[in-house]
DNA sequence: CCCACGACCTGTGGGC
DNA sequence: TGCCCACAGGTCGTGG
């Protein structure tokens, strides 16, 4: 499910009921979700304040009031749900409503000001983590990870450098979370597109204007896609049960035999299998 | 270094 | 209607 502008728009939504906020009770419904869950967890957790709630490439990071931080990564399918004790306005989202989903309800925390935010994940890719604050920079998840796209940090003149003399595919190297952090399938296939790049050819290879270009189109279609709410393909929801709408601008992905949106391009959106995924692009102005 | 492939786990949608 | 297969937004590890 979630890329980058989804866990943003998740982070959106569970701060201002999470930042500040004191956890007065937090259940761990099951002992694993894609790792065991630390045997502290629950313990660790209970009574923290969270101060701030970050996101880092596709992880979301509560600061607590506390030497650990926890992470939290979504995988394919994970995502929360807010629900209030005064939810008047959020039909569906009640304490008292049934759960929709008990059986993936994973993981519950409660702050003191009596909100609830549920944990699901159906496939349980994702998971959760205490990891020290001090010495954050150093775990493995971490260490490596680039820049984050919508960074100054990532220019063109960096892409430049990773691409240089790499025979590896583009898209290819934009999953790669060391080259840039967050991407993911949705957002790859887009980018390329815009910036009229094949997926597959080398991408110490790929002319320079185009180049230039693809630093520019990844920032839009991320931000364009934040703006949205992110997008909803099966599962997705924001926090409070609203489906983010960036789907519906797409151009390449999940369009597979359906017209190229790029100005003035004749072609059709083809799918091809690229290192187990499917990429999605235009054979006629992807070259 | 590059890539293909399988694993993790569960659900859904399409084809027959 | 039911069954079976392909495939799904992400990572991680192995082996050629």
């Amino acid at each position: 499910m979630p890329e980058l502008p989804e866990v943003e728009t998740v982070r959106g939504g569970l701060a201002p009921v999470l930042e500040g906020h004191r956890l007065a009770r937090v259940e761990a419904r099951r002992p694993d979700l894609r790792f065991p869950l630390p045997p502290n967890f629950v313990q660790f957790l209970t009574g923290a304040t969270i101060t701030k709630l970050e996101r880092r490439a596709k992880y979301l990071l509560a600061r607590l009031d506390r030497e650990d931080t926890l992470v939290m990564h979504l995988g394919m399918s994970g995502r929360f749900e807010i629900s209030r004790p005064d939810g008047a306005s959020r039909p569906g989202q009640f304490h008292s409503a049934p759960d929709p989903d008990p059986k993936h309800a994973h993981i519950v925390f409660e702050t003191e000001a009596g909100t609830r935010v549920t944990y699901y994940d159906p496939r349980r890719f994702g998971y959760m983590a205490l990891i020290n604050t001090a010495t954050f920079d150093l775990h493995p998840w971490f260490a490596a990870l680039g820049p984050e796209p919508l960074s100054a940090a990532f220019d063109v003149e960096r892409l430049r450098t990773t691409f240089a003399g790499r025979k590896q595919g583009p898209k290819t190297l934009l999953l790669d979370q060391r080259v840039v952090a967050g991407l993911g399938n949705i957002y790859v296939c887009e980018a390329l597109n815009r910036a009229r790049i094949s997926p597959f050819k080398p991408a110490g290879g790929v002319p320079a204007a185009r180049l230039a270009r693809l630093v520019p189109e990844i920032k839009a279609v991320l931000a364009e896609a934040i703006q949205a709410g992110g997008s909803t393909l099966r599962d997705f929801a924001q926090t409070d049960g609203a489906l983010g709408y960036f789907q519906h601008r797409f151009r390449t992905y999940d369009r597979e035999g359906q017209p190229c949106r790029n100005d003035g391009c004749t072609g059709v959106i083809d799918r091809k299998l690229q290192a187990g995924r499917s990429t999605f692009y235009c054979p006629v102005c992807q070259k």
